[in-house]
RNA sequence: CGGGGCGUAGCGCAGCCUGGUAGCGCGUUCGGUUCGGGACCGAAAGGUCGGAGGUUCGAAUCCUCUCGCCCCGACCA
């Protein structure tokens, strides 16, 4: 490609709307424009990458024997009121009608669209395992579409999904897939660290997250620095030194605690306690993910430790929990916040015709002698065993896990916690669709079975914001070699001097023939320019063809490292075709 | 959806408070000098001031409505 007939609309200024690293220099390299929140063109140099992105995930998918589809964005409501999910999408999901009124919708994820084929086509055991997979456009109408190309309204996703006769059958095709996609992620050049994940109110017994380190993450993950163990904070689990507790009165004892309201007051207030020896209680309105009933929960935790709203939502299986408002709380036990605790909370809530769970962090086992609120305002009681005076009826991890804490999985460890963001997520969906939409096969003895099925995704151009989020500096994009837009460009300094522009020329097509993506740069513009450029759009390789051609040599430089070197003419081509394959 | 901010030339912004013929930088075009890290001089083109309605002799500026975008939060297979 000659840089003077390429369409590369570089801009000299930051753009004002771009927050997030990726979503500058993309704008800024000329990679994408945008259209509108959440909808994104991609420009030749940014299609490009993603089209080697795509490569690389399709050879790896085939690799895996993935078979590749290609299905309409366009679906029938009907099918998605089949799985359900027609209601359960909600306002995510684009909604439209045909000219005949029938209502129809942008495919936002293909599970019922490819467990419909496979319903009518497959039916015995024999034909399985399937793994099918497409790289096709989503629409999720986000409600805050953000940071670039991280959350967008319309993308590119590669979505797989594995058709199996039983469960051991899936997680091997798990098992293939999570090896499929970290080759993917070590070729593009991304660092990610696998986690487990919340499979949510959604179902599936097992997920996977590849989540590549970014400050632009939307999530926190916590990862051990010395294993390989690493979790999404909605999931990740400590190991914290246990509290001996002495034996403390029979019974709780009542005490008055005026103005104390949280638990630090409390560690300072005369006859309370440390943090570690109280009992923290929270109020939750939960709604249930079947029957979408709304009750209320009491979360119990350690007065020093915070709760993770998603891992309470996991334990009682809702779809949803939010904080009590302070009224439902007075209404419900009596009592305003900063005074509320465990004991007796369920028989006060029965007197307001009102049903509720307590649920305990495990950390609050066999703990006794605590301290914690009355239900009374301005009281509070000493000497509570949980189990004893409490009685949970769920024990579970609530806990946010907090950096520097010991690993759960091995000796030594200990987490580190930051953010990151998803760029794949697998998943062991197990038989919901297969159940939902009627897909089953005859199993060797006969016998009917719903398939069983899992579902994969990469998002694709996530892939193009977590390489530039990962690898930039401050002149611009370093791309990562394997998906980089070229794989060198050829500067020619002067294109005023015949003999520089004729040594680029040969060099270009040398190169070229050599079996290299090339960017010529050919432009009528000054040698500053042009390096900045080049720099700018993160080119792995640029090789500079200036006055030192008349001793028959030109300058390799290195994008990364900045580095550059003086090589003679004909050897050139070899050393930049050695360095391009040379892998990250 | 709640909170905040912003829509003025291709891009980045000023002007608005206190109404009176729309400006700066970058980019673009032409001419010249320059030519290895975003050159310099000179000339020029380019704007229904997001849209609609209103107040006024007169609106980018004041008022009302509306559309869009960004950020924070909530939300999120």
């Amino acid at each position: 490609m000659r840089w003077s007939q390429y369409f590369i609309p570089t801009l000299r200024e930051d753009p004002a709307d771009a927050e997030v690293v990726s979503h500058r220099l993309l704008l800024r390299a000329g990679f994408v424009r945008q259209l509108g929140a959440g909808i994104y063109s991609i420009l030749p140099l940014g299609w490009r990458v993603a089209r080697r992105a795509e490569r690389i995930v399709r050879e790896e998918m085939e690799a895996v024997g993935g078979q590749e589809f290609f299905l309409p964005a366009l679906h029938p409501a009907e099918i998605w009121k089949e799985s359900g999910r027609w209601e359960v999408m909600g306002e995510t999901m684009f909604r439209l009608r045909d000219r005949k009124g029938a209502d129809m919708c942008l495919g936002m994820t293909h599970e019922e669209i490819f467990t419909s084929i496979a319903r009518h086509e497959i039916r015995s055991y024999k034909q399985l395992p399937q793994v099918w997979f497409q790289i096709q456009t989503k629409f999720r109408d986000e409600e805050r579409p953000k940071s670039g190309l991280m959350r967008l309204r319309q993308f590119i996703m590669k979505d797989a999904y594995t058709f199996d006769v039983d469960r051991a059958g899936l997680d091997k095709s798990f098992e293939n897939q999570r090896s499929a996609y970290k080759k993917i992620f070590d070729r593009c050049g991304i660092k990610y660290h696998i986690v487990e994940a919340s499979s949510g109110a959604m179902g599936g017994s097992e997920s996977n997250e590849f989540m590549a380190r970014t400050s632009a993450g939307e999530d926190f993950i916590a990862v051990c620095e010395s294993c390989d163990y690493a979790g999404n904070l909605e999931k990740a689990t400590s190991k914290i030194p246990a509290v001996e507790d002495e034996a403390g009165p029979d019974a709780p004892e009542e005490f008055p605690t005026p103005g104390v309201r949280t638990i630090e007051d409390l560690t300072t207030f005369p006859g309370g306690a440390a943090a570690e020896r109280q009992v923290k209680t929270l109020v939750y309105v939960a709604t249930d993910g079947k029957t979408q009933e709304q009750y209320p929960v009491l979360a119990l935790l350690r007065g020093d430790h915070q709760l993770h709203e998603v891992k309470l939502g996991d334990s009682l299986g809702a779809s949803a929990v939010r904080p009590a408002q302070n009224e439902e709380i007075v209404e419900l036990l009596g009592a305003s916040a900063g005074s509320l605790g465990g004991v007796g909370a369920r028989d006060k809530a029965a007197a307001s015709k009102k049903s509720l769970r307590v649920v305990a962090d495990n950390s609050l086992k066999g703990r006794r002698n605590m301290t914690t609120g009355a239900n009374k305002d301005d009281h509070h009681l000493r000497g509570v065993g949980v189990e004893r005076d409490i009685k949970p009826d769920t024990w579970a991890d609530l806990r946010t896990v907090q950096k520097g804490e010991a690993c759960p999985n091995c000796e030594s460890g200990t987490l580190d916690i930051f953010k990151a963001m998803e760029i794949g997520h697998i998943f062991k969906l197990g038989t919901k669709y297969a159940e939902s939409m009627g897909a089953t096969v005859l199993t060797k003895d006969g016998k009917e079975v719903p398939i069983v099925m899992g579902s994969y995704g990469i998002g694709i151009e996530r892939i193009l914001s977590a390489a530039v989020e990962q690898s930039h500096d401050a002149d611009g994009i370093v791309w990562p070699k394997a998906i980089a837009p070229f794989d060198v460009v050829v500067t020619v300094t002067n294109v005023k001097q015949q003999e520089i522009v004729d040594a680029g020329e040969r060099l270009y097509e040398e190169l070229r023939r050599a079996g290299l993506e090339v960017l010529l740069d050919d432009r009528d513009e000054r040698a500053g320019v042009k390096f900045k450029d080049a720099d700018l759009i993160g080119i792995p390789l640029r090789v500079t063809v200036g006055k030192k051609v008349s001793d028959g040599k030109v300058e390799l430089f290195d994008r990364a490292t900045k580095q550059s070197e003086d090589v003679g003419l004909d050897e050139v081509a070899g050393r930049v075709q050695g360095s391009a394959l040379s892998g990250l």
